[in-house]
DNA sequence: CGACTTGTTGATGTACATCAAGGTACGTGG
DNA sequence: CCACGTACCTTGATGTACATCAACAAGTCG
């Protein structure tokens, strides 16, 4: 496991011209607001599959802003007992937690090469007091991410098997359609069963059966990497919800 | 089930002399600060246990922080499954969440009779605005929230029954100890042995009998609504966790 | 007093975990 | 090209934790 992970001086990618942004992933910004988030940014990260950006138990200085890539927060017990609690996708901020109690209560590692914007905790006060709006845009996305908490713990406690492997999957593909990273009806996901049997609460080999228990509905197809909705309905209805989706989400 | 709850009009509590203050439940608070909190308050509500506070798929023009009683957020699903996310006491928070969506994507209900302020939705932008310190702490909660979801996720994941109970029992004692609602290692619970099994993901027989073997432990006592710590060690060690006292609560 | 809610317990069923083994794909160095 | 290692997936056999069902006991409340 790498655990440094180091900054990049090179050229950056100025804020308004911001991938994200062109994608309307993000909301509209104001020339103000785009000024300071712009002086906000203090550089870039490139990340490596498997660096660990945030760990458990320690304090960053920093808050990240995904570009690209993908990556996945998670906690470990004493005992190595591992729980994803959400996979982190372009647009995603991660690292606000920190600010709460000043270490880190989970881990963050990279499941994909990623492409990360790095801002200065010491001055996410400066933004309070100066721009209102973008401090709304963070209680936002942690409301956001409680309610994407708020489902995912429905999934462990109350679904069957069947129905949460559905569930996260069409939600995976959902977000990642929110993103750009779909193309008729298929996704690159970064991670491997054993990632997914962590999320759900399942051991690796029951997660196995009933992913082929999902395929052989022909619902889905996933195959080396490459997932693909064949009966988006049949899946929704597997998954027993109708996911809602969201606005288009607001800050960098 | 009561559906909606009345406003009382009548004597209230004024916001220097609020009971969760004088608790050191909160932080301080500059004068300033606290006399634009008193001005957003906009009265008190009062309401029976059993009566929902608010309903997933509606929206409220209100927030609320809990003064005193109980309350529970949950979900449930088409065919009635319950998911009971987190317990609410006194201090705590509500209805932050439908900010982001506008629904509310969960329920609240009183498990006991409650009393609590109300702000109106509509002026959470002033406070942004004007008073970036209560914006700061409107995140703050926001995030405290999201790491007892974590906590939560983790549990009903990947924790045992026994673990699990332990847990959740622990920490909602931790929490209780926090606003002073614990008497020499006693507190009174305002919930059943069927709620405890929705916030478990577990059914009420196993929670049952998960319980005894909890009490046979000797570790705790649970005897009609009045729950005690025997030995706090043991009851850590079951839980096989070591919960960190938090800071005081910022905001009113 | 019955009616109802909450807790308790045993019997039985099932969903899931664990164990063990092998299969497939993709890399490496020869 | 093959031999070899490794990472990931697949599958059957077995064990266990938990759910479901059923019945009753103890309050509590009208």
């Amino acid at each position: 496991m790498t655990t440094a992970a180091s900054p990049t001086p090179q050229r950056q990618v100025p804020c308004e011209k911001c991938p994200l942004r062109a994608e309307t992933a993000l909301r509209d910004f104001s020339p103000e607001e785009l000024e300071f988030v712009g002086s906000f940014k203090s550089g870039e990260l490139t990340a490596e599959a498997g660096t660990t950006l945030l760990m458990e138990g320690t304090t960053s200085a920093h808050l990240y802003t995904v570009l690209s890539g993908w990556a996945m927060r998670y906690k470990t017990l004493a005992d190595g007992r591992r729980q994803i609690l959400n996979f982190v996708l372009p647009a995603d901020f991660i690292g606000l937690q920190g600010t709460v109690l000043g270490e880190m209560q989970h881990s963050v590692e990279a499941l994909s090469d990623m492409l990360l914007c790095v801002f200065p905790r010491e001055r996410l006060w400066e933004l309070y007091r100066n721009h209102p709006s973008l401090a709304f845009d963070l209680t936002w996305i942690a409301s956001r991410e409680e309610q994407m908490l708020d489902e995912q713990l429905v999934s462990v406690g109350r679904r069957g098997a069947l129905e949460r492997v559905a569930f996260v999957l069409l939600q995976l593909f959902v977000r990642a359609e929110q993103v750009n990273l779909t193309v008729d009806n298929k996704v690159q996901f970064p991670f491997t069963q054993q990632h997914l049997a962590d999320a759900l609460g399942m051991s690796l080999v029951h997660t196995n059966k009933t992913l082929r228990r999902l395929t052989a509905s022909k619902a889905v197809r996933w195959k080396s990497r490459t997932f693909e909705i064949l009966d988006r309905e049949a899946l929704t209805t597997l998954a027993g919800y109708q996911i809602n989706d969201r606005q288009p989400r607001p800050f960098i």
